[in-house]
DNA sequence: CGCTGTCTTGAAACTGCTCAACGCGTGTGG
DNA sequence: CCACACGCGTTGAGCAGTTTCAAGACAGCG
């Protein structure tokens, strides 16, 4: 299998050490018009927020922090549809009817949220807002294809390696001791929800990444993969996630 | 399980009898200010088409006919990430980096086509026009959703039951036989793709529901629905596909 | 009329799921 | 302060559904 160079270097990412707070990324600020108009919702772990306002559809930009949104079909079937980071969109109208959406926030952090008619008489004045909006709303559009991709033809293994090197290059630091180590923002349950899998399976799969020495568990909540490449190797999707999530830092390049 | 009076009715569809050319929905035709700058291409089956103009990104949106839009990542996995019907819209930037995306007609049919720079400037000009791209890539995300939710949690037989489905609502007629009728545009090998499935699988998964006199075939390229009430009561998401493909005829409700 | 690609079908192997038990940390009430 | 219950994660054994591999049927096409 070929690699790309990046991914032999001796910082794959290119994180610094520095646990920064990540924002939206640079060169993709929230336009100041939008967050002038907009509520700020602050929201911490575990948080269910409504995904309209006052019954009228709505618009949610992610400032910091992350979101997971689902949906529920009828004999308890759930599927976890996207993770939305800073500077991610969503609207009401994403999500399908008679399936129960819900958004809520996988850890603390900051929502900006307006009423979609607002922001579509903003745009209707400043084409940046709009722009703004649809590239968002594409990047996310591009990120689910390969979600998708992993939950239909990965096997277990390829989606556990998949979301773990997600996490560690949206919200990775490099660890004192070498490695990189993040929060895992997701239960078992939701992780197993996400990728399309059984919790338990889920578990055993961890269990065995945990075995071979590629990943360990500082403490409950937070992971540390000890070979980053060693992980890379196993998700066929390894290039597109750095495209997609690894280079937030400078200008996507593409 | 509970089931809509609308699944209930003599003609679930309300499908007429003719065989409609099905364009985009009223109510949400392509605006003329696009068409008026828009390129035309005419597709066949299987026809595949490049989804940069140039070198540039470009926008495409269906006129009539079908489309499929798939991703291969390496070691040959290949998911079909959405298939596209009149009205529907795709940007380049929509396709995941270094994931082999490909956008291919499934049916003969019409697509415009034009630089995403020059739909900006229009839209620019005319807010209506951000509005319709808008709104259709939020149903296109809905629909996604569903997709997702289908491939990573139901079983084989209900995202065949799904895909018949979708396939009814969309392109269906009733047949003078009774029942519903429709070409099938995908071969086995997509089919599977797209519901992240084997071929063998789902070819076998078929013949099953032919058995059980669900479902026919008058001929290689066309399928025809017995029981319409039965393949909704196999799939989980019945209610939300009607929802989402079932009202093109009048208003959308929601 | 034979060739080719697509579809179908069978038997065996395997992956991931179900179900049930257990461990661990946390919160609560005696 | 301890006992207990609860939620959550882990693990094992058995099973079911899906995939694999291989062979054969079918239709379309030169």
């Amino acid at each position: 299998m070929v690699m790309t160079s990046s991914l032999k270097t001796r910082n794959p990412t290119g994180l610094t050490g520095a646990a920064s707070d990540r924002t939206a990324p640079a060169g993709e600020a929230i336009p100041a018009a939008l967050a002038a108009h907009a509520a700020i919702v602050r929201t911490r772990r575990g948080q269910t927020i409504s995904l309209t306002l006052e019954g009228n559809e709505a618009l949610f930009i992610v400032q910091s922090g992350a979101l997971m949104v689902d949906v529920t079909l009828p004999e308890d079937l759930r599927q976890v549809v996207g993770l939305l980071y800073p500077g991610d969109v969503l609207r009401s109208d994403f999500a399908p009817p008679h399936a129960a959406a819900h958004l809520s926030a996988v850890s603390a952090g900051e929502v900006l949220r307006l009423r979609w008619s607002n922001f579509l008489a903003l745009a209707a004045d400043d084409p940046e807002l709009g722009r703004f909006f649809d590239d968002a709303a594409a990047r996310q559009t591009a990120r689910r294809s390969i979600h998708m991709a992993a939950v239909g033809r990965f096997d277990c293994q390829q989606r556990v390696a998949t979301f773990l090197l997600e996490l560690a290059l949206r919200t990775g630091v490099a660890a004192p001791c070498g490695g990189i180590e993040f929060e895992m923002p997701l239960s078992r349950t939701d992780m197993a929800d996400y990728l399309g899998l059984n919790a338990d399976t889920l578990s055993r799969t961890m269990s065995r990444l945990r075995a071979s020495g590629l990943l360990s568990h500082p403490d409950r909540r937070r992971a540390l993969i000890r070979d980053f490449e060693a992980l890379a190797a196993r998700t066929p999707a390894a290039k597109s996630l750095m495209a997609l999530y690894g280079d937030t830092r400078a200008g996507r390049s593409r």
